[in-house]
DNA sequence: TTAGTTGCAAAGATTTTGCTAACAA
DNA sequence: TTGTTAGCAAAATCTTTGCAACTAA
């Protein structure tokens, strides 16, 4: 079952601030559309839905404004496999960590939740004494509709 | 305790031929230092290693052979939780998939394997019906030797 | 022979840096 | 006021593409 949504808008400018942070209008920009986002994002997507916000707003700044959010471990970077290039997807910092699993012929990404995952990071904190900051499962494969799907 | 190591040298380059792929002298080359690497490679360290066995080897033959690799699915590309920068790391497939766990402190990279990392692998794979491919877990954060430093 | 591969040059894609003006606190 | 941040331009980094010459099978 999936988790109950808490979406707490604005939580991710709540928690720069909180931490001392200058809150610009860029930044409240950026942020609005990281923390809307339905889907993955890269740099371009954001950058193209803050201009509609806030047209003036420079393609380093949201660069800067990501790397931001990651040192403040508030949004994970994430790669997808590279099923489109070497570009970067963005999302907020889940509650409970997610595999992604990317479909290699359709590219649909899926997130999935397992305890197994969770006791397997328990695991390599206990037996190889490492602190866990951040961690990125993802996957390739074929998805349920394309393995019964007709060959391409 | 460790696996038995059993290194086949040249097994890339049989299972290149094997698969009907043309053996250049250029493809190898890379074969071999991809094969006797003892560490993650980006690119640029695996034409480095190239040139001392073949100066004439050029950067884009790499990159050619390197994605011929992968999409054999013979050598796994790496990210290491992009600790310098944004370039790709490879390793040979393992017999068997392992974690990387990439210290934020030290940039140390340490691998691990276990039985709940299989697991979880064959829970997504029935309750997503998710045929998987590749896969790729790591994690960044502290090892051990850093936990117990003094800070930096 | 001939389809596949290489090297070279150039382009492409993504991200970062340096600097001054503008701004939040 | 004062240290931070934004915008602009330029550079840096990593990777791919086009094409003629070369080569493995």
């Amino acid at each position: 079952m999936p988790l109950p949504e808490t979406e707490i808008p604005g939580r991710l400018q709540a928690e720069l601030m909180a931490r001392g942070l200058r809150m610009t209008r860029q930044r409240r920009t950026i942020l609005s559309v990281v923390e809307t986002a339905k889907q993955h994002l890269d740099a371009t997507q954001i950058l193209r839905k803050a201009h509609k916000i806030d047209p003036g707003i420079d393609r380093v700044t949201v660069y800067r404004t990501l790397n931001l959010l990651k040192r403040h471990g508030l949004v994970d970077e994430l790669d997808l496999m590279h099923l489109e290039g070497e570009k970067h997807y963005y999302e907020r910092h889940p509650q409970r960590d997610h595999i992604h699993m990317a479909c290699l012929r359709c590219g649909k990404i899926t997130e999935f939740e397992s305890d197994l995952f969770d006791r397997l990071k328990g695991q390599i904190q206990r037996e190889c004494q490492f602190h866990i900051v951040v961690s990125r499962l993802e996957v390739g494969g074929y998805c349920s509709q394309c393995r019964s799907a007709t060959p391409a």
